[in-house]
DNA sequence: TCCAGCAACTTGAACGTTCCAATCCTGCCG
DNA sequence: CGGCAGGATTGGAACGTTCAAGTTGCTGGA
């Protein structure tokens, strides 16, 4: 292995001092035009790269930001922080920062690992998923005017910290409309019990579309848990109505599958949507609600590393999520 | 905030230098049991933790360790990463190593990445997944002596460096036990091109265990490449055979799911299973062989754990994976 | 009595960078 | 032609830790 380059090495080269070369990189506009192009020969010549520690020690910056991973729960919903986390990865290593793992079983040790991690990483920023009503989290890190961001927006007060989220609404409205659209009238949703935020905010799309359309949802709403057999369950409840629907909205892939499953056991003839695109939906062929992980990192990034560069936090950001039109519906 | 606590807080707290507090942390032995405990609840006290940079600066050792994240190519075997990840943080974790991920989409670029890493970041090593023939990343790593184990075995030489695997043919062989066990005879393999390390693993284990039955594989073998439209076009040839299987064994949940829906559009009974467990196989009720991926993760760290502390590195891990017997078979 | 040997602890230096204050140019004005 | 403003560049110090080389104090053998 060849002698360490460091930024002396780069300097003897060059013929000018460390601190030239220092500028040179975080601050190139003060130093001479000519000086600058030696300087950057030097660096290309040599392959130098920054030393993070050292930046790190001085400037108390790593630019490193860190990512919950969670265990899967359901393993169905899964796959959307993998895709959400490439994302990221790619956003933030465009702009020089590198993002870090951890795992916490509940808030409390997260928090925990939070005062672990900016004590002995010095780190930058957090990007949190899934945020509650009344999160202690987002409490504990705004206290401490620590930068983060969340995806999914604050239940609370919309104006509290930056955020980016997919506006559920406008998809389950979207994926309504459509439903409308090819003629179906008695349109149904499964979802959720109201009380969560995320829940609640998928219902009212599909709620308001009817309604606009001068149809009552009231009969055509259905309320459970997350999971296949629930979904099944529910459709199957919904099919010995007197009067079934025949188009059915999820507000999860899970609910759709099983709503799906019992759809095809009954023989029956009714659409179903689902929700999030997973992998499930792709392979099942399962009509749903996309939504734009890739974009929703890359604004997460930008609201961090804007807040990080000292800007006042931009507004926050709701994304359109788009319908996937496959076999279902 | 409060003052950052550094390590001569520490020592002027506990009436000691500031060497020995750094000996209380990285050589306790050596230090007389009464200082210790002096040195110890001051550092509790003042919730000191050691700053990485600096400790890194002087040693050259940050603590981290690199994953690539893959951009999920086939949304299916995606989810598989996701567990991965999930287990690898946890473990290195317990042992003060974070993770770190990285993308890249070839080897090319990965190798420049971990250049790049390597010394702006100073990692101290990579875990890589899904290494092929004459891997140049391998080989590179190699030449440097930069640690790093994978997730998957060499294919060329499999003493060239740690690394943790599945056993995919004894995946196999225990589906195709067990359904030789439930009286099936006609037992097929739907499987990738021969070529690819883990798919001729695990069309070996269905192979191997039919001819043990004293059945000849030869005509229920079938190739392609993955993906469910695959697996259903594979299937259908199969049905339409004058002695159609009764079983089918995949090489993947895509494949299996696939031959599942021509099986079902046929109306046929022919058994299925599948490979990776991933969360569609859960969903549909998919019989999937399943990687210990929390254990592969574990022993992952471990290796690389072990090649960090200096000790020359241990026989390579070959886990059994477990049948998850579901409604298809 | 003297000092070797050892355990326990301390001190100065170094890791590679950036901050800060000081110095060196260069051209321009009076 | 001296002085001065201001841009370009430089050298010393500091960030928090560990390494290497010390110092201190004690025990025990010649």
């Amino acid at each position: 292995m060849a002698q360490k380059v460091t930024i002396a090495t780069v300097a003897r080269r060059a013929q000018v001092s460390r601190q030239t070369v220092s500028n040179v990189l975080n601050a190139p506009h003060i130093v001479r035009e000519e000086t600058r192009r030696r300087v950057q020969e030097a660096i290309v010549a040599l392959g130098y790269r920054a030393n993070q520690a050292a930046r790190q020690m001085r400037t108390g910056r790593s630019r490193l930001i860190a990512v919950r991973i969670q265990p899967t729960r359901d393993g169905i919903n899964g796959s959307v922080l993998d895709r959400f986390l490439h994302g990221l990865t790619e956003t933030a290593g465009a702009t020089g920062y590198r993002v870090l793992l951890y795992t916490a079983d509940d808030d409390g040790q997260e928090i925990a690992v939070y005062s672990d991690l900016l004590a002995a990483y010095d780190l930058d920023g957090f990007v949190l998923t899934g945020t509650d009503h009344g999160d202690p989290r987002t409490a504990w890190l705004a206290a401490r005017k620590v930068p983060f961001v969340t995806f999914g927006r604050p239940w609370d007060d919309l104006e509290s910290h930056p955020w980016v989220d997919v506006d559920g609404a406008a998809g389950t409205a979207q994926a309504t409309r459509m439903l409308l659209e090819t003629g179906h009238r008695r349109i149904s949703f499964i979802g959720w019990p109201k009380g969560s935020g995320v829940g609640d905010d998928r219902r009212s799309g599909w709620y308001r579309t009817l309604r606009a359309a001068g149809i009552d949802p009231g009969p055509l709403d259905r309320e459970t848990a997350d999971g296949v057999g629930e979904g099944e369950r529910m459709m199957n409840d919904l099919l010995a109505e007197p009067e079934p629907p025949t188009a059915v909205v999820c507000a999860s892939d899970s609910l759709a599958l099983g709503a799906l499953r019992a759809v095809r056991c009954a023989g029956a003839e009714v659409a179903v949507v689902g929700f999030d695109d997973t992998p499930v939906a792709a392979a099942v062929g399962l009509t749903s609600v996309s939504q734009p992980l890739a974009a929703v990192a890359a604004r997460c990034v930008e609201q961090l590393t804007g807040v990080l560069d000292g800007h006042d936090f931009d507004s926050p950001v709701l994304l359109e999520p788009s319908l996937v039109r496959r076999h279902t519906a």
